[in-house]
DNA sequence: CCGTTCATGTAAAGAGTTACATGATTCG
DNA sequence: CGAATCATGTAACTCTTTACATGAACGG
């Protein structure tokens, strides 16, 4: 159900297309909740049957046409509430982790691929958080500016140091990812080195 | 789909029944992958039909009945197939750190509340982790130990290895989500000094 | 007989993914 | 006129959650 509030937090700083809703959204909290626009445009039509932003129908050239989305008094409240709320986490879901487990299984290539990719991917994640925290640090982020001209004076550190404190705690996430996987690297490179060196025999 | 593979990854060791199997699970591969019942009794039932398991149907006192599962053929290439496959990794969706960024929105001692239960959340999965390492170094977990009755001599230091490495990365995690939300109280005992300190005048 | 454990599910709704589908405007 | 970008969705499917539902066997 966070999607819903993610949209509402973009949404709040000032009006937006579904387009553009879209674009910003992959571009800054996408890199902590993504979705695909197949998800984005019915949400919006969601929120709007409930009440929590409304429309404004822009006609473009002689048929196109684009809807301004703004939040509503309901809307604000509604996110505020969820941010008042107690966070209910998840269960824990986590398939490479899973996988590493059972990782006897495989010859010891596939296990060395798995954790090169694991690696990797960990990797490309650090390398969007970074800069997502290199463009809040610089005030490079557009969806940043235009809320701090919305926000009073003395609130603004707040508002800087809550964002970088939240994209510093995924970029931690992921540094433990990659060393972990280096670490499944040297777990590899011992076992071979017994296998090849001492044998069984 | 994991909830198959951690399924037959169990399954693979021995037969068990629904019932049994959702214990089991619930104590080990539950600490990375959770299910509840109402999931796992359906998904047996469909890969079933898919033949990845059979059930031996036994009957208990009069009207009772158990299905007793095994792995078939198909359902272990099923399993090799699925390690030997590159993971596909899951866009990070993180509503911890969504929320985080928005803190600025609630008063301090709701900012407070909420890396006070973030911590709390992941020092409860740290204790289950590391009881899950507890229980892995000193052999005491069954499913482990049956495993290793089945695994040839030269190959158990690495069955071992691999769930040790998997359960640490799991606690590095849960480590770096508790660092994470201390640093998250410090920085607004930082912030309330610097308000009820200097103050705006 | 009563509580615990064993035992197996169904039903409905919500969340998310993937593929498909369409068309307008604008810039060169 | 063609390509890029703007713009908005639907449909089908899979996965997951939550709530509901039922009853037998066993130990005391």
């Amino acid at each position: 159900m966070s999607l819903r509030y993610a949209l509402l937090a973009i949404l709040r700083v000032g009006p937006l297309s579904g387009y553009e809703l879209q674009k910003q959204f992959s571009q800054s909290v996408g890199h902590v909740w993504h979705a695909p626009d197949s998800q984005i445009y019915p949400e919006l039509r969601k929120m709007e049957q409930d009440g929590l932003i409304e429309a404004e129908e822009q006609i473009r050239g002689e048929r196109g046409r684009r809807r301004l989305y703004h939040v509503t008094d309901a809307g604000d409240r509604a996110f505020l509430d969820w941010m008042n709320s107690p966070m209910d986490y998840q269960r824990v879901r986590d398939p490479a982790h899973l996988r590493a487990a059972y990782l006897e299984t495989v010859s010891p290539d596939v296990a060395r691929e798995f954790f090169r990719a694991h690696i990797e991917q960990w990797e490309r994640e650090l390398e969007q958080w970074r800069g997502e925290l290199a463009r809040i640090e610089s005030l490079t982020n557009p969806i940043l500016v235009r809320r701090l001209q919305v926000t009073a004076d003395e609130d603004r550190d707040a508002t800087i140091a809550f964002k970088l404190l939240a994209y510093e705690g995924l970029v931690e996430h992921a540094l433990t990812e990659t060393a972990w996987g280096r670490r499944g690297l040297e777990l590899l490179d011992r076992l071979s080195r017994r296998d090849g060196g001492a044998g069984s025999g």
